[in-house]
DNA sequence: GAGGAAAGTTAGGCGAGCCTAAATTGCAAA
DNA sequence: TTTGCAATTTAGGCTCGCCTAACTTTCCTC
């Protein structure tokens, strides 16, 4: 038998052992539990990779994972997580405002320096960005102390026909999705009214600004709304231009 | 038998890859050819490491390699070497120049960030700092085409007393020496005259500025200088604070 | 030229992460 | 309650990059 306290040293802190904590964390906000198939197709491995990694990282304290059941973060395994995700959200909102990347093609590169910028760094960018409390998408930075407000929103096409909301977040995944909301003038802060819902699933119509334009039904479910609680159009942060 | 061309994929620029090449191409600008055991040294892994990796990157053509004689770039290999010293120093002259870094503690952040980092982002960092030629310790930056200007230097131990010259380079990989340098206001472009060499290798009194420093001959060998070829002391680019 | 030290290579092994194929378990529908 | 399918885990194997130990080669000294 082997509790997590008999592990030799303290897993290092890898690219992939970053990428599963991530990944995890990202399925147990949506889901409440992470499925091993589901960690599987975020990070395009084979099931039985995952089941070998969720053994390691449980053995070292970061899960809790009762086989065949699934899996839950440790607090440690949170604090891992959130780590990873404010330095990604961090450095998207470094090359969207300071170094002028599209906010379509910001992803990957965050991907890959989060595992390689130092705190220090990350630290340092903040400083420079003013502490920014959201991510070019909208998405909540977590603090240094692993605290998010990761409150679930309500999605575009749950508006009713008349009903105003502002657009809050969309995912940063989906680069095609992305430059879509840029060419229809759509982005975190932007209030819309929901203007017609064409039936069985179709279309939608939006007026955004003074212009009216159609989504389709799976787009409207990726875009996070909140309601307008006042009068006018508040962005929720300073933004920068995001052409590149 | 397998010649080059019987690589089934091409080679993946890893992290490690990438490090040998430089490490290589580092190794062969000094000393004209790079031995197995200095590669070792320099990457910190064993020579049996060393002549196992040699292996892969001669049998994907990054490399000539003659048995028992030591290793040569080929074009590719230069090539790829001068792409990751590029990105280094790019990142180092982003640092300190636009994030506040101190000198002596860019070198192991770009390290990991050299590996990490797109063609696309190299590039608008090069953007922003008006494309600079050399990184904040001296050092020529490639260019992408792979063009460097690595002319060997005098160092500070070579100057004859009364002779008079200026600071080109030093090498960033010694923090405590960097620490020292900063201290009595010794940087690139600055110009030092040779005031006094104590006997039997002793140490050097150097003029900087209007103050004197004595310099131990260990560090003198370190520093590199060129003749001052006008009257006045010319940085050779606009340079801003270091201090962190 | 011989001998030995130093440098380099080969042999054999290890862990991290990945894979496929073959069990095993859980769940839902009959 | 049984049965079948989907999800998961186990078994076994791979590559990369590293290691140590044992060997070969080179080269320097006598």
């Amino acid at each position: 038998m082997m509790s997590r306290k008999d592990a030799a040293a303290r897993l290092a802190l890898t690219e992939p052992v970053e990428d599963y904590l991530k990944a995890i964390y990202e399925l147990e906000t949506r889901h409440g539990v992470a499925a091993t198939s589901d960690v599987a197709t975020a990070l395009a491995v084979a099931p039985a990779s995952v089941t070998g990694m969720i053994r390691r990282l449980a053995m070292h304290g970061y899960l809790d994972h009762v086989p065949y059941r699934g899996v839950q973060l440790t607090d440690d395994g949170r604090r891992a997580a959130l780590r990873t995700i404010r330095r990604h959200r961090i450095l998207e909102s470094y090359l969207t405002s300071v170094l002028g990347y599209p906010w379509d093609r910001v992803h990957d590169e965050a991907e890959r320096l989060e595992h390689a910028a130092s705190d220090e760094l990350i630290e340092r960018l903040a400083v420079a960005l003013g502490h920014p409390t959201q991510d070019p998408h909208g998405a909540p930075i977590p603090t240094v102390d692993g605290t998010v407000d990761e409150r679930p929103h309500r999605t575009l096409a749950d508006l009713a026909i008349g009903e105003r909301a502002r657009m809050v977040q969309v995912s940063d995944k989906n680069p095609q999705l992305l430059r879509y909301l840029a060419e229809i003038a759509l982005q975190p802060g932007t209030a819309v009214t929901m203007i017609a819902k064409a039936p069985f699933g179709g279309p939608l119509t939006l007026r955004i600004g003074t212009a009216d334009a159609m989504v389709g039904p799976s787009l409207a479910e990726q875009v996070r709304v909140e309601p307008v609680t006042d009068a006018r159009t508040v962005p929720p942060r300073a933004r920068k231009s995001t052409t590149g």
